[in-house]
DNA sequence: TTGTAAGCGTTATCAC
DNA sequence: GTGATAACGCTTACAA
């Protein structure tokens, strides 16, 4: 039904193969027999499969970009850098959602690569995504990681210096009074969880405050997960005076929570949390966070891995870390004096 | 290199294509058969290349997802549901963002269909977009529009109510005793940026006020337009008491605007807009708005596309419209009583 | 129930 | 310069 390369050469009265020359601005075309052909393209409306030339040449173009939730704004934002980078390279971003699980991701990445994807840029759901990442390498496929990395796998990764920006969070509270500060953490064994409790800790540390596991909640890093880890921090007596969410979501679910009991942030307690909420900060700018270059860590990545696919990468794989920035806003409490937990107390010995 | 079908075959002694039939998971083929085959798989660790699979067969499972920005919350959560509901059916997802770039769209349209997808969903950029489309429709290509339709094209059509919602969201203003209210529009000709003009002006004539240009401020509707847009309203005289803005977008820009000129929303202006932010609506409910239904649009604008796809879809094209919600918050000054300005105004009749 | 032959629409290879 | 031939790895159609 749809006009063939071989209707086009027919109509060219040349080969097959010549009309691909042509097509594919190869040299080693006459001129006239070149115009001849494009004039019969032309003529016949002719647009190539582009299927059956990633059969024939093994080139699909297209890269696999999976994340686990693309709702949540910074992997669309991560997912927008991506895929404007790609494109400006010619290629194609086939998209996944995981939502954290890791059946759905392994489902995913296999499926991707026999669909013929020249390469992944995945942000891995767990440690455990490393089963189906390690095989992929095995075979020499083209995967960068972003967001987390994956211990005990030897690839490309784009990471954020998750130690460094939790431990400015939380000495950043520390310096606003703050002695009580709860953690809601990732349940799952994580690269980003694991390293921002560690800047946690190490934040505690600097701070001279003690670590008390009983903080610590580690959840879901989903709204709910946020949502419920807060109802227990909120339980605690006493109560923390902050919270420091490892995500924005578990930050907003935690916020729900807060509200539903009717306190405000920040002068009931301080909320703080990893990933910035761009375009709701201009219209309120209230959390304060430590934001991640998302964009960068999309845009960064995808030409790191078409850097991989195209071979131009050294044998050595890229480890890149990108910094953070602190942005402070208002539900840490900057500007409200000391915490009121302890102003509370303060009255409570008069 | 891989192992191929033949290879298989070989191996457990049959033709190519009884293997394929067994991994097809066709009948008509001796159960003593199929677990020699199955054993062969296994052994060999076969895994059948979907590439030859898409030639053979002209089944890529793969749809497109046009939009203007993945970055745009409304849109993030449209193609969340999308993916899933796609992904559900066994489907993949090629994306693509056109930043409102009718060239961009246009290529990535013809890009995709030659690449094999089997249905596009596009949310397109204005009504130019008809331009790419018509020729993919009529060649009976399936293609559904989603969020914005397209004059003159007949196809699959979702989108919501954008004139009862924009009238809804002016009377709320009216009603809140706003009657200066400027309108940020799309500059782009398009179907939303109409209606919602169109439920502006509706919701004017309902509460018995004039309709003036002067009021009109047509724009990108990105966040610098409505930026941009909001400079020009500020510098009226009078000064509106409201701005409706025509997306999300343009609101967080014309806030931006706002919040320069020291501005208080919704003290000294109103300011209200189509499509939540919603993560952002639980950290702090600011922003009064008509809430598109996003999932919806996602998950049922790829049923429909599916269905057509797989010619289930009747020869007529459906045109669902699906209604909105006002989402009363603090930005539209509920609970301020009159507009300042026309406080201001009686005070200065003292 | 199983196999054979002929593509799907292009590119790579090697002659001419 | 140009073309014939054989892939790419599978499916469809038909034959046995």
């Amino acid at each position: 039904m749809a006009i063939t390369l071989r209707d086009v050469a027919r109509a060219a009265g040349v080969s097959a193969m010549t009309v691909s020359r042509v097509l594919n601005g190869r040299d080693g075309v006459d001129n006239e027999t070149r115009r001849r052909v494009e004039d019969a393209v032309k003529t016949l409306g002719y647009l190539p499969s582009r299927v059956a030339y990633s059969r024939a040449s093994r080139k699909t173009s297209t890269i696999g970009l999976v994340l686990r939730d693309i709702a949540n704004p910074f992997y669309a934002i991560l997912a927008h850098a991506a895929e404007a980078a790609a494109r400006k390279a010619g290629y194609r971003v086939l998209l996944c959602n995981t939502e954290g699980d890791l059946r759905v991701e392994r489902e995913y990445l296999e499926d991707f690569v026999l669909y013929g994807v020249e390469g992944l840029l995945l942000a891995p759901a767990s440690d455990e995504s490393r089963h189906s990442v390690l095989p992929l390498l095995r075979r020499g496929f083209p995967v960068v990681l972003v967001d987390n990395s994956l211990p005990g796998v030897d690839c490309d990764v784009l990471v954020t210096d998750n130690v460094a920006g939790a431990k400015r969070l939380v000495e950043h509270l520390g310096a606003l009074g703050h002695r009580d500060i709860a953690h809601i953490g990732d349940a799952e064994d994580t690269f980003t969880g694991r390293e921002r409790l560690q800047g946690y800790r190490d934040g505690l540390t600097a701070l001279g405050i003690g670590y008390h596991e009983g903080l610590v909640f580690r959840t879901v890093v989903d709204q709910l997960g946020g949502y419920r880890a807060a109802q227990q921090i909120l339980a605690l007596n006493p109560r923390p005076t902050a919270i420091f969410a490892v995500n924005n979501m578990t930050a907003v679910g935690a916020m729900q929570a807060l509200r539903e009991r009717q306190l405000s942030v920040p002068e009931d307690i301080a909320l703080v949390c990893f990933d910035d909420l761009e375009s709701l900060a201009v219209l309120s700018p209230f959390l304060t966070v430590i934001d991640q270059p998302a964009a960068m860590l999309g845009r960064l990545g995808t030409q790191l891995l078409l850097e991989r696919i195209s071979g131009k990468a050294g044998a050595r794989h890229q480890r890149i870390t990108l910094q953070t920035e602190l942005t402070v806003r208002l539900s840490c409490g900057v500007g409200l004096g000391a915490p009121k937990k302890q102003e509370l107390m303060a009255e409570g010995s008069h």
